[in-house]
DNA sequence: GAACTATGAATGAATG
DNA sequence: CATTCATTCATAGTTC
């Protein structure tokens, strides 16, 4: 696939044939990648633990681990993390304009932290994990012993994002905004 | 559950077919550029000509011939590039090392070729390009960008210097022969 | 089986 | 140039 399909995805002609045998266990070859629970399991369990953007070679041994499980690419470790992540925030953003709307509605009547409500929805525990016992996959030992299980647990030292509220106010269209930036000094 | 897809998905109106040369400014009223298919065509066309970097002077160049299927601004064509480029150069990263994997991990089942295990790993017809594809042969095939692709090369032929026929592409063409051809108007 | 939901995949736009 | 964020497209699954 290259960029000249970059409009329409008619890629998967499993219909056509009539598509039997897809589902999760025996993975179709042409179609999305879909994770079984244990690869959703190790994958959440990192997140949890607070791994949010991994750097290509966590991908990497991720990946490389979660293949025991089933077929899977670096990508798909990749996107999966940029998209969890994604919604998260999506989500809390979504809940943190609904307890604005609904804190402005309540401060008629009583006064309610926000943060109360917030922490219905994303209980964030604390992150920043030292070591954590994730692929308990010892079957399939792999040869790279220096570098166990050492990956994950490095780098993303939370910064937390302060970036927060970047809403572009930019509702209307153009009106020829600074344009380039970049390409100024071009 | 948006009003994009009600009922249907065919990406939102592309230009396509229908949009012809009024470009798509009908639909988006947003702040983000999308591309119609002629775009993204001459774009590809280009990158796979081996242009990667332009300077400033043909992202205006291109962004002025583009300008004729639709709305667009140099930053779009700079940014096209720049995200084009480093994402061929990561999923190139990503895929080769899935391939790696996947061939180790079949190794202990059966034994498949590198090819095999590539096309399964990437729809893309099997071509691991390590040397940079300069003259898409085929890539005329299809009419709609390709003629008007020789229309605007034009253009940039005429720099300064009416041979039409030195222009490199430069930048990013090491140790490449000149790029007669395709690239000469350049 | 259409509508809806969850989520994989893609890409425009930035930033460092 | 790499990394990241936001938004959107596309589709496997689920629900009614």
């Amino acid at each position: 696939m290259d960029e000249n399909m970059s409009g329409f995805c008619i890629k998967s002609i499993r219909g056509g044939g009539g598509g039997g045998g897809g589902g999760n266990g025996g993975n179709n070859k042409c179609g999305r990648w879909n994770p079984t629970t244990e690869q959703v399991k190790v994958l959440t369990d990192l997140f949890r633990s607070g791994l949010r953007t991994p750097s290509t070679d966590q991908i990497q041994k991720i990946s490389t681990q979660l293949s025991f499980y089933g077929k899977i690419e670096s990508k798909n470790v990749f996107y999966w993390f940029q998209n969890h992540k994604a919604r998260e925030r999506q989500k809390r953003r979504k809940v943190s304009i609904d307890i604005d709307k609904e804190f402005i509605r309540r401060d008629h009547d009583k006064i309610s932290s926000p943060k109360e409500v917030l922490n219905q929805v994303s209980s964030e525990p604390a992150r920043v994990i030292e070591t954590l016992q994730l692929f308990p996959i010892n079957s399939f030992d792999d040869e790279s012993g220096a570098e166990k299980l050492r990956f994950y647990a490095n780098e993303f030292c939370c910064k937390e994002n302060t970036r927060g509220f970047t809403y572009t106010v930019g509702a209307e269209m153009d009106h020829h905004p600074p344009l380039d930036l970049r390409l100024s000094f071009l």
